[in-house]
DNA sequence: GTCTATAGTATGATAGAC
DNA sequence: GTCTATCATACTATAGAC
């Protein structure tokens, strides 16, 4: 195979480069911080080269949307199938690195169109598969998925842990012991 | 008494007028979209003015902020003294225009010290006021507290309610229906 | 309190050399 | 594929007239 390399180093192709500062960006100081010349200088590479790679900022932004959103995709579906896919659905939504970035795309998503269609689309297929490892997890210990349609758990436990990790990140933990625990029982009584 | 008119009108004095079109901007268009230029323009003055009655923008955010939040914790202790605490608590967080605003409140401060100490301060005076009333909801009706933190359950009620907010506000509506009916099972018990 | 005018800087995007 | 150079535009913020 000619071309068969995949090096985790830090610097591949100039456009994956791209990608990843902006990621770094956004997660670091928010969208407005990821402009042109910023995520040039991140990527080390120069400021026109960035259009050569993408049309506009906004296509950038998809970019980086739809490689993260890959990436997750997959480390879910690989990890749903794992021994206990409803601890694995918290640890994955309790991400910050992933939180993160999710606010800063539901920011950007209120008001920029294409960026709305992208978020829909991956935010229903995330839905899709997780909704699918807990409908297996609930009939495995026999429980009643009519009076708690898999879905809802599904929502309820990513959602959960997502907004826990959103206000760790400013700084908010009042009450987060309690609720921690409260699930962490719940989710017990699973395994 | 010489000043006591309260104008229910669209236009007060500059300084409202700037706060509110600010808000207004944040939440139609994100808070990229609220500069000086927009802001001043939207609220009928000159650009100029803003910066005679806010030294920064951060500043204009902080007020923003500041009055949402009195006129937030004004309703909520109105509410919550009301027949149904818990049905009030989750119709408060899922007026969209207040979620709508936060989500961009919590994007900028993940980047800007001033507004993330602020948005702290003024989560916790809410979850406290949200735990009294649930804590007094719970008692009334003879449910265990211990088993139950009600500040674990006003979390849970209040983060719900915003993330079904947040998601319809992008287009996602996959599993709503669902998680919707469970939490209206719940909430009818309480009743 | 509200304005005009402007300084200084950063932005998205393009043209064209190599 | 990567660069230099630049245009047109927008931004925050200040100075100073009225």
């Amino acid at each position: 195979m000619p071309s068969g390399r995949k090096p985790a180093a830090p610097d591949t192709n100039a456009r994956d480069r791209l990608i990843e500062a902006t990621a770094k960006l956004m997660r670091d100081e928010g969208y407005a911080a990821a402009t042109s010349r910023r995520v040039a200088a991140e990527a080390g590479v120069k400021q026109a080269l960035v259009y050569y790679y993408f049309p506009t900022m906004d296509d950038l932004f998809v970019e980086v949307l739809r490689s993260g959103a890959d990436a997750s995709l997959e480390r879910m579906r690989a990890a749903l199938t794992a021994d206990d896919p409803l601890q694995t659905l918290w640890d994955m939504n309790s991400d910050s690195r992933l939180t993160g970035l999710n606010t800063e795309f539901m920011a950007l998503a209120n008001h920029r169109k294409i960026i709305r269609t992208e978020l829909r689309a991956y935010a229903e297929r995330v839905r899709d598969i997780e909704t699918a490892a807990v409908t297996v997890a609930m009939r495995a210990r026999g429980l009643d998925t009519e009076k708690y349609p898999p879905v809802a758990i599904s929502m309820l436990i990513a959602q959960t842990a997502r907004s826990l990790c959103n206000e760790d990140a400013v700084g908010v933990t009042l009450g987060h012991a309690e609720l921690r625990s409260l699930i962490a029982a719940r989710l017990a009584e699973f395994s």
